[in-house]
Parts: C-alpha cells; structure tokens; sequence
DNA sequence: GCGAAGTGATGATTTAAATCACCAAAAATC
DNA sequence: GATTTTTGGTGATTTAAATCATCACTTCGC
C-alpha cells in the first residue's frame, strides 16, 4: 500500500504564494475524503462529472473500455495526482473509468467551487494548466512511444513503469493482474506472460507471482529503447 | 486549401465577456503572423517553447518522430486551432513536430505575455484550460480508439477524419502522401495502399490519386465501428 | 531537358503476435 | 469446507500485417 505522504496534498493546494490562506481554506473547507476498496469503481467512463477528485492515497487504474470487452488501460494514478480533471474541463462525461487497484482516499471538492477560486486566482489556474498538460503528455508519450514496439519492447516498458515510475525500486509487487497488466503493455495476457517467462529465462528479471525483481535494468532499458 | 472565415480568431479571442476589449487588444498587438509555405517546419521536437501559435490559415500536421525512421502523425491541426500548447505548458520543449501540409499562416504571441493575461484572468485561464483539455481528449480518443483495431478499421477512421472532422463533405482530396496518411493510421504505406484498393473494390470509396469520394458513408461507419 | 528522388501500386514471403485450447493453482463465494 | 470463479501458465495453430522486391509515373532540382 503507497501510504500517504505528509505532503500529497501539496499538488492540490501548492506551497508558496499560488493561494492565499483564504483560498485554500475554502478548497479544504468545502472538500470531503471519501475512501475507496480494491476493485470499486470510483467513476465510470460516460458518466456525467460533476467533482475534481485528488488521490490522496492508494492507487487507482484509469481504463477505457472497448465494446469489445478488450480495455486499454491509460494510467496508475498514484497519491497526488488529479484524476479525471482532462475529462471535467474538455467536456461534461468522463472518457474513460477508474477502479480503486488498491484501498484508495479520494478527496472530492464540487466543480463550481473549485472553478470559482480558478476564476479569481489565474495563477493558480495556470498552475492548473501546467499540472495538466504534464499529465497529459506523459500519458501520450507512453502510449505514443509503445504504439509501434514489439512485445519485448513494450513488456520492458511496463516493467520500468512500475519501476520507476510507481514505486522507485527495481524490487516491487505489480499491483494488478496479468490482464491488467497486458490491458496496459497493449497485447493480451497470453504475450505477457510469455514474453515475461522469456525475460525470467535471460535472468533479466526474477519473478515469483507478482512480484518482480530486475537483475538488468540496463538491459531492460536497452529493450524499452530498441522497441 | 482552407482558407480564414471572417471567425477564425473567435479560438483565440473568445466572443464576450471572456477577455476585456483592452486584454484582446494586447494580444492582438503584441502577435504577429508569420507565413509557412507547404513542408516548412513550425516547430521541432525536442526544441525550447517560447511563443503561443495559433493556427490562422491552412493546415499543419503535428507528428512524433521516432528514432527508428518512423514517425506517428499526431493530428492535423485546422485553422483556429492552436498548436504546440500542451508542450507549451507542461515541458520547456515540444514533444513533437509541426510542419505545414498546405501553405499556413500562424499567429505567434510571446508566452511570457500571453501568460501575464491569464494571470489577471482567471475566466480566460479557464476558458483556456478547456481548450486544451478538448483537444487532448481528441487527440486520445483518436489514437486510443485506433490502437486495437485492424487495418479496415483503421482505415476507416482516416477516411471518417477527413470526411467529417477536417473537410465537412463526402468528397475531399487528401492533403498528405499515401506514406503520412499510414503515419496517421498507425500502419505502413503498402498496408493502407492495399486496403484502399480493397474498399475501393467494393466500391465503398472511389478514388483517383489524392481525390477520395465515399460512397457508403455507411459502411465506412460500421468497418469503424467494428474495427 | 534529363537524371534523381519521391510517390503510388502490386505480388510474394516472412514474422510476430493473436487466438484457441487446455490445465493447475489460487481466491472468492456459498 | 466444498465448489465455483478467477488467475497464471503453456503448447499448437492461425492470421493479419509487416517486410522485401520491383516497377511505372510523377515531380523536383540542376
């Protein structure tokens, strides 16, 4: 379980001078924490918005489902991010559904509210701004970037996403299912395996169930790179 | 080409009470217009940001290159777009490339100035923020909606493109090469020749060189749908 | 005007990865 | 605690699409 950290609730309400006193108070103030377990559904994609939502702890899949029962997952939210803001501000539905993976707290403030501080401080929506167009370009540089590789290529692309991008350790448990973890390599359960086997084989890695252990992020870099 | 209907601006410089006739006015006066002729670069991955564009007249593709000679068209930007302002504000450098399909007249503001207005407008800010989250849900839906599909379906997208997002009619030319339009459909050129021949065939489309005509808009709907 | 480069097109071959078909172990449900 | 259901795993087969090879036609640059 990512605990939260005493300073997660930095990326909602920023230090330095971006909000005043006043502001944030109203933003704490008119907010309330709901918690979440494993595998509840905490939006679905379709679904009209209506709260910013901010993970404060735990970790949060955000899928899009395909008619034809075939998801593609988008992101691992992680505490600190905001979830769902791209689908809020371009439009009134959600375009894709997020899951608690593990125990999740989500803080939910109401979007008038929240527009309302946006509206009298610029600052703080250009803030805004920047968290979501970085949000936005690493999502799309991922998907981008695995779009043409193959399985090794894109298996190890996976394999240093959790590395480190979740957990910052090159010891760590994947958090969710094979499915799950090919619905976000792009490939089906069967390849990931399969490609995660040959990787086990090479003494790239060690795995035992979920959890992994890189022998050779170099290697493993060197894969992601080649595609 | 498509040229600048009396509104292009209206992006820009919303109708309203969005920006005071004064904020509009330093934009304005502050931007200048710089042509392109078709196959000049705008703008490159991997160098600095610096000034807001707006996509005046013609069109611009925006295309990640990969280092192994292959690229991914992005999308392709219309006129009264803007362009290059997700990389803008979430990175000092552009995450991908522009270059001009058709001669293109772009508005070039500085970002420290075109900042400075956010900054003392927070509605505009916002107006802004949902700019750029619409566009950056399009972008994905495109690209994720394409991923797992096969090639009838893939194609069927480029065409659907076209036909309804850039050009608003069921006869259009392409603007780019059969070798871009596959960039754009996520497979190569010999695969989406061939698959054009085969609609074709069926006589779904009829095609002379760059000059597409749809015949079943309806069956080019459904192998979308279908994938 | 002529050679070079780029583009559109087709056929044959190869290849990667999906699909299909299982099964064992683990987990969830009653 | 027994029984479904989900998950992890493997082998054989099929399939879609990439690659390779080649060529005609246009467009570009000198």
């Amino acid at each position: 379980m990512i605990t939260n950290k005493p300073n997660v609730l930095d990326t909602l309400l920023p230090e330095g001078d971006i909000l005043t006193d006043q502001q944030a108070e109203i933003i704490k103030s008119n907010g309330k924490v709901i918690s979440f377990q494993k595998k509840d559904v905490i939006f679905r994609q379709g679904t009209i918005t209506s709260h910013v939502m901010f993970l404060e702890s735990g970790l949060v899949k955000l899928f899009r489902e395909g008619r034809n029962e075939r998801s593609l997952i988008i992101k691992i939210a992680k505490p600190g991010e905001f979830i769902g803001l791209v689908s809020m501000y371009g439009n009134e539905t959600y375009h894709y559904s997020a899951t608690a993976v593990e125990d999740a707290k989500v803080f939910f403030i109401d979007f008038k509210i929240f527009n309302s501080i946006l509206s009298e401080n610029g600052n703080y929506a250009i803030y805004l701004l920047k968290e979501i167009a970085n949000d936005n370009l690493g999502i799309f540089d991922r998907i981008i970037s695995q779009y043409h590789k193959q399985l090794p290529g894109k298996i190890a692309d996976i394999i240093l996403y959790f590395s480190t991008h979740i957990y910052n350790s090159e010891t760590f448990e994947f958090p969710i299912t094979r499915n799950e973890l090919a619905e976000l390599a792009g490939t089906t359960k069967e390849s990931f395996i399969r490609t995660l086997a040959e990787f086990k084989n090479d003494k790239i890695i060690e795995i035992q169930g979920k959890l992994i252990k890189i022998n050779s992020i170099d290697i493993i870099k060197t894969l992601s790179r080649l595609g």
